[in-house]
DNA sequence: GAGACGATAGAACATGGTTCGATAGGATGC
DNA sequence: GCATCCTATCGAACCATGTTCTATCGTCTC
């Protein structure tokens, strides 16, 4: 049954990866345990299932997006598959394990791919690019996954409060040592995850464009 | 005692990250179970420490990196960490979680922002540009740790034999439906995980340096 | 009705992280 | 010299969790 996958996903989206265990799904589905193998072959698996079926949300969610300039393209895609990372922290960790019950992921390989195609690369190159991109959405995604542990156990601390406590150790930094962090804890003290993740894209991206031998387009304006 | 991390890492090379467990490193050291924890607090810190001692040694290796260009520079920090963790497939994961105990990531983190800072961008190009790289190596380093589970624990197939499988099945799949996988399928049949990343890191490096106000240079020839 | 099969349930087992109390050795205080 | 702490260690016990196993129930078919 779907129903599996949906509350799995479910507990995994509340709590994260730890909650997801046989019986916290099993009382979730008003079940046993055992039932739930009947399904899956083990906690691996049901991982993976629930990894690929919120992704296929997210192929469904990109299906269109083939009409513009193929770096426009390629951008819409990484955004979509980010977001929905940036959302469940506990994906990135799942993707890119190509063990054969993950098939949207090479889905969505191919979906970005079939952009790059369009670049008029030659296949090398190609394959670099789409792989380049792929790892970096994921990268970045995952990393933003790694939320500290105080603030979501207990729930004392809230966001905002961790990162300004973090500003403020960094502040104290002696800053002949660490100038690079002192010249951009202004900016990470507001910083927005998201715009973050496309600025790197950008950059990316734009690095692929002179590849191509397109005139790079300036990068979207944002605020 | 260091011995603690050092054996921690050995069991960790030597059979990745489900090998760790207290109880075979108690056995390793030659003591008991309890005595671990007189030294950390648990298995989250325990392998963050781990991770952070083997950082340690990247950190070394790449002291010296900061005499030529400032893109070059990047590109042989960004190569020494990648390297690193390429051979040691559990590292990837407990990079970046930023939990306090890891103060050589952010150390690095560190490193290359002093790179990017000798660019002359402003601060919130700057700070994106060093969290695109360091999200980049992180990011593509965890995915190629993600090995198929066949050929690890059960020695059957090597990992040709699994990426022959893998590209038997890709050609089976129908052209017009996976353009891109035909495209690339030759070339993935021989690729090599270390060029493969050293592409997408041009690609970005390419695209700072044309944001940096460079003339581009052109990446370094490799076979 | 009898067997087969899809599907379920929960007890039982193995493993692994964690806690806890006990213990030894050495330093310190009186 | 003795008591008292502090460091460091040990391993038994506890507990949560993944996994296996067998029993059961309903439905379908003959």
């Amino acid at each position: 049954m779907e129903s599996v996958l949906t509350e799995a996903v479910g507990l995994l989206d509340e709590a994260g990866e730890p909650a997801l265990t046989f019986r916290a799904l099993a009382a979730r589905l008003g079940g046993g345990v055992g039932s739930i193998y009947w399904y899956v072959s083990g906690k691996d698996e049901l991982l993976e299932r629930a990894a690929d079926f919120v992704l296929e949300g997210v192929l469904d969610a990109t299906e269109g997006y083939v009409d513009g300039d193929p770096v426009d393209d390629l951008r819409r895609t990484a955004i979509a598959l980010f977001d929905a990372v940036a959302d469940r922290p506990w994906l990135g960790a799942y993707f890119m394990r190509n063990t054969g019950s993950q098939p949207n992921s090479l889905r969505y390989y191919e979906r970005v791919g079939q952009h790059v195609l369009r670049l008029g690369l030659d296949p090398l190159e190609t394959f670099n690019a789409a792989s380049a991109v792929v790892g970096y959405v994921i990268g970045i995604a995952a990393d933003l996954g790694q939320q500290p542990p105080e603030e979501v156990v207990d729930g004392s601390t809230t966001r905002s409060d961790y990162l300004a406590r973090t500003v403020a150790e960094w502040r104290e930094l002696d800053p002949d040592e660490w100038p690079f962090l002192h010249t951009i804890v202004d900016v990470f003290a507001d910083h927005d995850d998201a715009a973050q993740f496309r600025a790197g894209l950008d950059l990316l991206l734009a690095g692929l464009s002179l590849r191509a031998g397109h005139r790079p387009p300036p990068p979207p304006r944002r605020g």
